[in-house]
RNA sequence: GCGAGAGUGGCGGAACUGGUAGACGCACCGGCCUUAGGAGCCGGCGGUUAUGCCGUAGGGGUUCGACUCCCCUCUCUCGCACCA
């Protein structure tokens, strides 16, 4: 038996389980699957970080949990090494990431990952920067091509200056580059870009369907960002007619003024020739400011006036044309009528210029003497001609959307935040874009029999910032032949973004021996969509977005027959330290090895799984992990104990029949419901039971192993075999509890005066309110508080409590 | 501003559909054991002017009874944000 020793135990069964190919799955032959997936991590030189390190332990947790449930749980890990991170970090360190990225996949895997005591199937391991993975990533990129979901454009993109590329707007964080913080900057460029608009509302609506963490379904609503409302067809007064969008077309009478977006192109043409020079400054000015310094909170509203006029088509009034850049190109039509009224924005831009400010909705039909500021709320329309009396918004917009409909001038119509998904990077280490240009047959798609597009190997991979990917640079590389006419062709050099990659890795999983197809179709049929995904919420309109679209564009090119990728989505928290976020420049930075080279992996699990609750996150506490070795030593020498014996039947005694019963309930609910601190205190309290009533009994022991085997998998296994088990634990089931043991005898009810508790009794279970009504009355503390005192309603609540309203005499 | 979540001892955190607030643990205090202890074991631990009273951010309300439900206010975290 001996001491606990977490290291010996640890190796020990390091080795079994791979010796014995324990967590390897016969994908064919499982009888009731489970798909378990963790986000897959990049690689970082650096090395796992606990982050890392707490979201994967506490999805394995429920991959072992569900194996001990009956299920084939099938928990894959893989590598996301393409793109921006690791190219920069190779940079920064003189490095070339071909030969960095291997070293680091190879530490994490062997040095890191394994000591956690993860569930891995390692023989299905992806590697996003193989080309027998990158193929079929190029894959994705041509079938979308074909299909109509990716076309190449040019517009205004971000171009982030210190990674020399650009980005799509999920990657700008506050303006910042989200790699690497530098001031993303507005460029016009032509891209690749993927129709992820196309699906704009079926990404919504089924967000209401799905189980998901719902912070992570509000982040990606809110990254929508549905708006419903009118296009509205004005004119330049003696010029062309133009298009605003307005969810607020009921106000259309109270709009004084137009704003046209300072990049919108119709400027050029209506600004009269005396107002051109001001347009002109004007313009430049607003295109040297940053996206965040143009959008900060708070910021004097600039503009200037076009000299032109336009024509209200509800009341064929002319109102001025003003250009100011509080009005974005790229959302709705880069235009706007302004109701300062009604509009908070445009009244501060109103009484800046001392625009007019009509009142078109009246609340309770009356009209303000003066307006300190934007009026928003309901109101019966005002100063609308036919309109008036009508109630604004709901009714107020079908009405004159409805007219100006009939006479061609309005359409319904429902505008969304998100953008189209760019997708081309002007950086080396990615997938190869698989277009080639051909001037007699346009842009080609690479066929699938030549794909991959391989990766050539650069000695210099810098990217330089011309706008195009280092990758142009190599002649042999850029020059080629076109794949339909034969005759001379260029390659696209720019590399996919790494988004990409991770879109579709978890489709690779259980079809890694396919060499010929992404993913085979039987297998893809009994084993996705993925059961549970658990993961960081920081992905909530990143990966996790992406990787939905793209399911509902396979879906749509006839490759999936199902539209959601994952049927659960879990959100886990995160994790700080003694209170503070954890970085490097903070130097606080918790590294996983120390703690489990000292105290063992499992007690490391145990102790990032008790600090707070999984999906909130937690405060990591130095002491913890040590406390945590003292409780698996405890649990050892309780489970296995030196002396004595271990009684092999069910326990007679009715207390620690109790708090076996209830445990192994509370735990089952716990697990289920991630709430593992709970979990791990309850068993706490069966411990301290055991220890503390010198309870030896087998059937204890064997439900305590197992119910803390998801959590710490090592020692649990060891003290299964020091059992007398030849098998895994993992193939023990999990234990049942007897509902009828989990209650006690004697319970102790709480007598309560007006609500206030003044006594205790403990009486025996299950009694009706008449046994118990006289015991409680003749208690000599209840009693005391019911001198001169008249009992006025009594409440009974059955093994719990007795409440006497009492007043005085 | 909009949306989501949260606010409980010295600390991390419990409390299932309203029913004993503070489970479990850390830290701390006392004791035992020991040549020694950053080990182990036993006990204590919300506050207080203690037969009681007050305590779950603050203020109201509903209820026999509120951390829990409703209204208002404050604070914090996250997401979106001059998005028309």
């Amino acid at each position: 038996m001996g001491k606990y020793d977490p290291a010996a135990v640890e190796a020990k069964w390091r080795t079994v389980w791979e010796e014995r190919g324990t967590d390897r799955l016969d994908l064919d032959k499982a009888e009731k699957p489970f798909y378990n997936l963790m986000m897959f991590p990049y690689p970082s030189a650096e090395g796992l970080h606990v982050g890392n390190v707490f979201a994967f332990v506490g999805s394995d947790i429920q991959g072992r949990f569900h194996r001990l449930k009956g299920f084939d749980v099938f928990e894959p890990m893989g590598f996301d090494a393409f793109g921006m991170h690791s190219e920069n970090f190779a940079l920064k360190n003189g490095r070339h990431p071909a030969e960095m990225v291997p070293k680091n996949i190879e530490n994490f895997r062997e040095n890191q990952l394994k000591k956690v005591g993860l569930m891995l199937d390692w023989s299905r391991q992806v590697d996003t920067t193989s080309p027998e993975y990158y193929k079929w990533t190029q894959w994705m990129f041509v079938t979308l091509y074909k299909n109509g979901f990716a076309y190449k454009k040019k517009a205004p993109v971000n171009w982030c200056p210190g990674c020399k590329t650009v980005l799509a707007a999920e990657q700008v964080i506050d303006g910042e580059c989200e790699r690497c913080t530098s001031t993303v900057v507005k460029k016009d460029m032509e891209q690749w870009y993927f129709k992820t608009t196309a699906f704009a509302q079926e990404l919504l609506d089924e967000l209401d369907r799905i189980d998901w963490s719902e912070r992570t379904k509000t982040a990606q609503r809110n990254w929508i960002g549905r708006s419903q409302g009118a296009e509205v067809t004005f004119s330049v007064d003696g010029g062309p007619d133009f298009q605003i969008f307005t969810t607020r077309p009921d106000t259309l009478f109270g709009a004084t003024y137009m704003v046209f977006s300072p990049e919108h192109p119709l400027l050029d043409q209506i600004t009269t020739p005396e107002q051109r020079p001001a347009l002109s400054e004007y313009r430049a000015a607003a295109a040297a400011l940053s996206e965040v310094d143009r959008q900060a909170e708070g910021r004097d509203k600039t503009g200037v006036f076009t000299g032109a006029d336009a024509v209200n088509p509800v009341n064929n009034e002319r109102i001025p044309i003003w250009a100011a850049d509080y009005v974005l190109m790229g959302y709705g039509t880069g235009a706007i009528m302004a109701v300062p009224a009604h509009d908070q924005r445009d009244f501060d831009f109103a009484v800046k210029f001392n625009l007019p400010i009509r009142q078109v909705v009246a609340p309770d039909g009356k009209m303000f003497d003066a307006l300190p500021e934007a009026y928003v709320g309901e109101g019966l329309l005002v100063n609308s001609g036919d309109f008036n009396g009508l109630p604004a918004k709901e009714q107020g917009i079908e009405a004159v959307t409805t007219r100006l409909k009939e006479q061609g001038r309005a359409e319904f119509k429902i505008n969304y935040r998100l953008r189209d998904w760019c997708v081309s990077r002007q950086r080396y280490w990615g997938p190869p874009i698989p277009i080639i240009y051909c001037d007699k047959c346009g842009a080609v798609a690479v066929p699938e029999k030549d794909l991959p597009v391989t990766l050539p190997y650069l000695e210099d991979y810098k990217p330089d910032g011309s706008g195009f990917s280092p990758l142009r640079r190599d002649e042999s590389f850029f020059h080629t032949t076109c794949p339909e006419c034969g005759g001379p062709a260029t390659r696209e050099t720019d590399v996919s973004d790494n988004f990409l990659c991770s879109a579709w890795y978890f489709y690779r999983y259980p079809s890694t021996e396919f060499g010929d197809r992404p993913f085979d179709a039987a297998r893809t049929k009994k084993w996705l969509p993925v059961d549970l995904y658990v993961g960081g919420n920081e992905h909530a309109v990143l990966h996790l977005l992406y990787s939905r679209w793209l399911c509902r564009a396979l879906n749509q090119c006839g490759h999936l027959d199902f539209v959601e990728p994952y049927k659960r989505f879990v959100a886990h928290g995160m994790i700080v330290r003694e209170g503070a976020k954890m970085s490097k420049s903070r130097g606080n930075v918790i590294n996983p090895d120390e703690y489990i080279r000292e105290f063992g992996a499992d007690a490391f699990r145990m102790y990032l799984m008790f600090m707070g609750a999984y999906l909130e996150g937690g405060d990591f506490r130095d002491g913890g992990v040590r406390a945590m070795k003292s409780f698996l030593d405890r649990l050892w020498t309780a489970v296995l104990p030196e002396e004595g014996g271990l009684a092999a039947t069910e326990p007679e005694d009715a207390e620690t029949r109790f708090w076996l019963h209830s445990t192994i309930k509370a735990v089952t609910a716990d697990l289920a419901r991630f709430s593992y601190n709970t979990a791990i205190a309850r068993l706490m309290e069966l411990i301290n039971h055991v220890t503390k009533n010198r309870v030896r009994n087998r059937v204890v022991s064997e439900a305590v192993v197992k119910m803390v085997a998801p959590l710490a998998p090592h020692v649990a296994e060891e003290m299964w075999e020091q059992l007398g088990h030849s098998e895994t634990v993992f193939a023990g089931g999990w234990p049942e509890w007897d509902e009828e043991a989990t209650f006690r005898a004697t319970v102790e009810y709480v007598v309560q005066i007006n609500g206030k508790v003044r006594a205790k009794l403990d009486l025996p279970a299950g009694l009706s309110q008449e046994v118990i009504e006289p015991q409680v009355l003749d208690n000599p503390a209840v009693a005391k508080w019911l001198e001169g005192q008249t009992i006025v309603k009594k409440v009974y609540v059955q093994d719990k409590l007795m409440n006497l309203v009492v007043k005085p005499n």
